[in-house]
DNA sequence: CTCTAGTTGCAAGTGATTTGCATTTGCCTT
DNA sequence: AAGGCAAATGCAAATCACTTGCAACTAGAG
């Protein structure tokens, strides 16, 4: 049942991250791999608790402190993002997909993704006529639905 | 050396955050009336701790739990903003003046403020866009300062 | 001036994340 | 295959920025 050929996206997001990690110069480790993994699989903006959680059904004694130390390494080698959003603890995920900032549903906390070039070209705009460039930028919209007219509760 | 008249900018800013708290129906305690003042003379975006400094030239004993406490309440009227910007401690700014967002200079902490109706406008647009309406917003530009060509170091 | 509910300062508690340290464990070197 | 050791792990304790419980105060209505 071992597919041998078939290297799906996610092999190669996990692939990515392990790179990373032999490029910084540090162990893959069994917890490691695990979370790699697990990160090149969600789809979602998991905090570390749900990783730790995700990656144990694999290595079921990780630790939160290994979870945390790892997220941060990866985020320093550039193939994570952490997200700190309002109310929450950080939430990640990996940067293979292009750049995109966030809306945060207020009412259920879901979080959705968009990108607009031209919000992106402003910004620089603006920081270029006030003597600056952009390092990185944080744009996050807190929404609630919009009731449709004469949509029920 | 009392002016009776002159109802200075800051006057009329701390009256407004007094009058925000009495409406919720708070006491006016000497810690608060300074701390009211201190934030209404702010011209930059303190942390906690440094009103409570502030505020100490006036009621030298005054806690940090008091200062958090009216800060919060203070936010909750809606006259004053707590911003989280990356790597701080929370920091306040009384909300007299318009809508405005944020650049932080990340080599030297400084906060720039700016507006730019477009970005405000395509924000919402795109929020519309997707089914949703907008309750707020952070836009934060990490930036740092652009070197002109022949600047020296 | 009195009375009392709101407020204060202080100490202790929280929640998320980091860190110290003794014990394992990858993995390069024989 | 075995050895050696720096790096990594798990656990407990520490940190940081706030928040909260509580007994002693005090603003301000009557
Ligand atoms: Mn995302
Ligand atoms: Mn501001
Ligand atoms: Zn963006
Ligand atoms: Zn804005």
């Amino acid at each position: 049942m071992r597919e041998k050929k078939a290297m799906t996206q996610i092999d190669r997001r996990t692939e990515k991250l392990t790179t990373a990690l032999r490029r910084a110069g540090v162990r893959i480790t069994r917890q490691r791999a695990a979370l790699l993994s697990v990160l090149a699989e969600a789809e979602d903006h998991p905090e570390a608790i749900e990783l730790q959680r995700r990656a144990e059904a694999v290595v079921p004694g990780i630790s939160l402190s290994t979870v945390y130390r790892t997220l941060t390494e990866l985020e320093h080698q550039g193939v994570i993002l952490r997200h700190q959003f309002e109310g929450t603890p950080a939430r990640f995920e990996h940067s293979e997909a292009r750049h995109h900032d966030h809306m945060i549903d207020v009412e259920t906390g879901e979080v959705i993704e968009f990108a607009n070039d031209r919000i992106e070209a402003l910004q620089a705009e603006i920081a270029e006529a006030m003597g600056y460039e952009i390092v990185h930028h944080r744009l996050e919209l807190y929404v609630r639905r919009k009731r449709a007219p004469g949509d029920p509760d």
